[in-house]
DNA sequence: ACTCAGTTTAAAATCATTCTAAACTACTTG
DNA sequence: CAAGTAGTTTAGAATGATTTTAAACTGAGT
């Protein structure tokens, strides 16, 4: 289950980067089961190259970074800002923001409703509202 | 006005650098009347060179770097996230979000009171509130 | 003036990310 | 199913913003 590769999974990340336009390379393929499975979680590219390697596997981290521009760009990923000058991806797609840990950098999702309840500020005339971004950093209770 | 320094202003910036705690040598008088002037921007180590030269003096990149973090730990700026890999220095110290224009990074204060209707978000159990970034990217209508 | 901690500086170092160009591979066509 | 080719991967070089280094300088107290 590690390093031996679980057929059904690896069909299922092919026919995901298939619907997304990408050729399903070993190296997307084996990406896209890492990464879209359904957990929730935020990834630097060098998180995903220690993943790789702890699967006894090996991917350049130019590699890594070429892919997760591409799932992003096609809607598999989204990429979020964790803290300062810090960039992860997300593996959560659906519209939430988030809560940061300023003691670890720690991100966490913030329940969706909780923030999709504000009302968005009107943008400047002129202008047209795109989409927003909320973090709230927060810290351990003592 | 532009070469020749105006004394009034010299004054008034050594004496906020006093009040900070900062010795007010050349370099940091300089960047406190170029910056702590009450006008409310948004700028970077580079563009602050720029102005520097523009007023034909001249200062280290370094020595700008210095003298921002200084500024900002001792609260005469605040450090805001501006876009995709861009932070820069914001001397609008009040409570206040941004508008992004996503065609031009330009950074656009949000008018007080816009953002500060929103309800605080309840932080995770175990955590307490610290301070929140709202960031609205916008683009010109058409 | 003299001293010294604090400051400035040019230049080197750092570090995440991107680029380069050469080797490789998935897929199509004959 | 062999060969072609456009797209992909890779190691290593390049980039660029920021930080560090260590040596020269300077503000402020004695």
């Amino acid at each position: 289950m590690q390093v031996y590769n679980d057929s059904k999974l690896e069909e299922a990340a092919t026919a995901k980067l298939r619907q997304a336009g990408l050729r399903p390379t070993r190296q997307r393929v084996q990406l896209a089961c890492l990464l879209l499975d359904g957990r929730n979680r935020h990834l630097s590219a060098e998180s995903v190259q220690r993943e790789v390697s702890a699967q006894g596997g090996q991917m350049a981290l130019a590699t890594i970074y070429n892919c997760l521009h591409q799932f992003e760009a096609a809607g598999l990923l989204k990429r979020v800002h964790a803290a300062e000058d810090v960039y992860l991806f997300d593996t959560n797609l659906g519209p939430h923001h988030h809560f940061l840990d300023v003691t670890t950098g720690e991100l966490i999702d913030m329940p969706a409703g909780h923030a999709g309840d504000f009302a968005l500020p009107e943008p400047p005339s002129g202008y047209q509202a795109d989409s927003v971004e909320i973090i709230v950093r927060v810290r351990p209770k003592n």
